[in-house]
DNA sequence: CTGTATCCTCACCGATACTG
DNA sequence: CAGTATCGGTGAGGATACAG
């Protein structure tokens, strides 16, 4: 039988992030974004609060963490539980769809993490081959 | 031994990106980056012209797709062959290590893909609920 | 066809101050 | 502690023209 399988493309999914305006598009930009796919990450490994996250996600300002949790709890991949204790508690933790996501993101990372010797060697490689020509 | 392993945290890898300034960080950023995600996995299917890839790639402008490429070469994660035939062709493919990488991300794609109806929903309820308070 | 060079805009994001 | 509001600089990135 017939799929509208190209070669190795496309699968017969209604969504194909390589479109402009598909809204796959924009989620994968929220997860893979620059504090987004950290953040994600950092709660793979138990829920955090805010200023834990903050710490844990070195770099981050307080409005881009704070922008970022919106948009994953928006997404549906992170949920926020604050308790009206005082002062204030706020608990963030992936749903089960965030810790499918981020069990990928965190695969990816590590092995990007474990490849960085031979990433240096190639732009030291690049570099000095560019130089000299 | 003491290792600086915290509970939870780094393994004993040499590379941390939640870091700020672990190196690893940038790589990731050009592998997740908005075009260099795309790119890759545009790549996974097979070796592409750069005029093949802007078409595939959709939206990307000429400059930011030479970046880009220009970028994962340096990474070692693409191989560019360029063929001194008039008109020219150049062809880009993955290295083995870009394809480790192209693997996970189109991994992480689909399952994004696959998740959108639910992403969907869960963006509907957020603006509701959020916007009913 | 495969790029590079230049200009220019806009929105990303950091810093700071303020609120509950 | 957990944020929001506002301002301003900076650089990503689009448009266009040009080059090999």
């Amino acid at each position: 039988m017939e799929t509208t399988t190209e070669p190795g493309q496309a699968q017969d999914l209604p969504y194909n992030v390589f479109a402009k305006s598909c809204p796959s598009r924009g989620t994968l930009e929220h997860v893979t974004g620059r504090w987004g796919g950290l953040t994600l990450c950092a709660l793979f490994e138990g829920s955090l609060r805010f200023n834990e996250l903050r710490r844990r996600v070195d770099g981050v300002s307080e409005k881009m963490l704070s922008q970022t949790l919106h948009a994953l709890e928006r997404d549906g991949l992170v949920h926020r539980e604050a308790q009206p204790t005082n002062p204030p508690r706020v608990d963030y933790e992936l749903t089960p769809m965030g810790r499918g996501v981020a069990e990928r993101l965190t695969g990816l990372i590590h092995f990007v993490e474990g490849q960085m010797d031979d990433v240096l060697a190639a732009r030291r490689h690049y570099d000095e081959t560019r130089g000299a020509l």
